[in-house]
DNA sequence: TAAATATAGCATCTTGGCAGTCCTGTTTCA
DNA sequence: TGAAACAGGACTGCCAAGATGCTATATTTA
């Protein structure tokens, strides 16, 4: 259905929180508490982005996380790529070598064009920030999305 | 990993065949010989448009499928939906009765921002039309979206 | 120094949906 | 009447997501 894995929405949250804590460290005790995510999951997310680099972590009591990267330089693609894999609307935008490719043996009517939406997909997601989702209630900045070809 | 299914490619391949088709007649048959898409699986998704209302059938020897819908009228999201439900980025978004639902406890401090960029994304894939598919060649029409809050 | 707290890094198990196959029925043409 | 082509399903295998658990390591605090 074309939607983000529920690992990504509890890394939106987590990060939205780190967000707003600002440069406290905050455990995934306390994210967990305060949002209702399941802890154990939350924290296979934040070690994940503990490894990628999007997080710092602090061990032992009064341990936590801190954002490692400032929300305005967090972009929403970066942060699929970090728990997901790279954004690939279809699999021929897939350069991956152990990605199942595409099987088609005639000539593929819409590879050009497809190429493009997802192109213009992933400018969209990397546009949004940490910040915008975080901090964004600005009413109804920007407009609809110019089409592509 | 935010991709599309195997059926919606096909289902992308098979509609823009019958773009280019105008109002002929193409069996499924050959639609799956031109482009190499496996016959039984384009004929579920061929099917399973006639049922969406967006390509009409004609049974029998000699028949086949025509476009139902204007390619200029027919979007991606709209394709998407037929084949695959509707797109909803995060499961708050979705209000299926049936839908697994958020089940965060607490308060969620992305659902208003996120319930945007959810917005700016079928406005986005609405934007697309199967004649871009088709016949987009335009090299380079289109800017980045701007974003959102 | 011991206990408590919290992250690190795996391994494992379950489940649901996608991908693919098959079968039976119906319609139309030659 | 037989062949071609769509209609509508049921069914299965497989993989990734989802979820859980265990052990090790680091740090604070009493």
């Amino acid at each position: 259905m074309l939607t983000l894995t529920r690992k990504t929405e509890y890394a939106m949250i987590a990060v939205c929180h780190l967000a707003h804590a600002g440069h406290k460290v905050v455990s995934a005790r306390d994210i967990a508490e305060a949002h209702g995510v399941p802890l154990p999951l939350l924290m296979n997310v934040l070690k994940r982005l503990n490894r990628t680099g999007h997080v710092h972590s602090v061990r032992g009591a009064k341990g936590g996380y801190v954002l490692a990267v400032p929300p305005e330089q967090f972009t929403l693609d970066g942060l699929i790529e970090a728990i997901e894999g790279p954004v690939h609307l279809v699999r021929c935008t897939n350069p991956a070598k152990n990605a199942r490719r595409c099987t088609l043996t005639g000539p593929c009517p819409v590879r050009g064009s497809v190429r493009k939406v997802h192109d213009r997909l992933r400018d969209f997601l990397g546009a949004v920030t940490i910040a915008d989702l975080a901090f964004g209630d600005r009413p109804d900045a920007g407009e609809t999305p110019k089409v592509i070809a």
